[in-house]
DNA sequence: TAACACCTTCGGCCCACTCGAAGGCAACTG
DNA sequence: CAGTTGCCTTCGAGTGGGCCGAAGGTGTTA
């Protein structure tokens, strides 16, 4: 099967900009041309525009991304460095996913209070005043970031 | 307490320069300075720091950020619309940490796979040449990126 | 009294896109 | 068969969110 740059873009949910400029960066080096030179992509296309997307995604720069498909092409005596490299960003991405769960947790508190600010404002009518006076006070509290 | 810019950077795992640009963008209105014109923090502005750094590292550009902290300080009546930032925030948030597990899942292959080769290669002195070929072609397939 | 360490402001630079302009080619439409 | 649509191209400028260096101030230690 072979694809338009429009349909590669879609595929990997990211944008033909992006996509143009890996191209341009020599890290699709099989794509193709057709006859008013559009770009064609092939499934092995796919599979690296798959692994840059995974690579960029979890952090690595553009320059470590190309020299590991360099040394993808060098063949089989760079596997260390590639095992390396690898490894390198397996452990960068779990701090990463790790560091994000610790960011939800402090946001799941924000909506949560936000959410028990909402559900006692909608009460108001049916409760005391002295009652929705301490709610003031706690909205008051509770205006911090 | 308060602390220089210096021991918060150190503190928040940021650097001098964000805390500066933060600060310079009107997003942590209650910092004070000493008779030297120094920046100096206090635990309520590292609070307003804590949640910046959680909403820019969960990917929330810095103008919306200035918007909420804007809607912090209106008051009570904008915690509806807080409440929708902090929820789509949630959502982002989610949805980013399970992208990263996929393309974790990506990188742990590829890590075993380069772990595999490099486990048969240091195997190679003790593996029949028969063998040792199968292997040879196995590495061939497999430099793809 | 000088060296060092910290701070300031200002302005340029960087990465990885992102977008617009200007134009080419192919297919459908009136 | 001119025109419009819709895709593509290249080139070059712009953007966000910092990053960094220069130039200069202050204050403490030696």
């Amino acid at each position: 099967m072979s694809y338009t740059i429009q349909e590669v873009a879609k595929q990997m949910n990211i944008s033909t900009y992006s996509i143009r400029y890996y191209h341009d960066h020599g890290m699709l080096p099989f794509v193709k041309r057709d006859e008013n030179n559009n770009r064609i992509f092939e499934d092995t296309d796919l599979e690296w525009l798959h692994i840059i997307v995974c690579l960029r995604q979890t952090g690595m720069p553009v320059e470590r991304i190309q020299h590991y498909l360099d040394l993808v092409q060098e063949g089989e005596q760079t596997v260390p460095e590639r095992y390396d490299m690898m490894k390198a960003q397996q452990t960068r991405t779990l701090n990463e996913i790790n560091d994000l769960q610790n960011h939800l947790k402090t946001i799941n508190y924000k909506v949560d209070h936000y959410a028990d600010i909402l559900i006692n404002h909608k009460a108001d009518n049916f409760v005391p005043s002295n009652l929705a006076e301490a709610q003031q006070q706690d909205v008051y509290q509770e205006n911090q970031p």
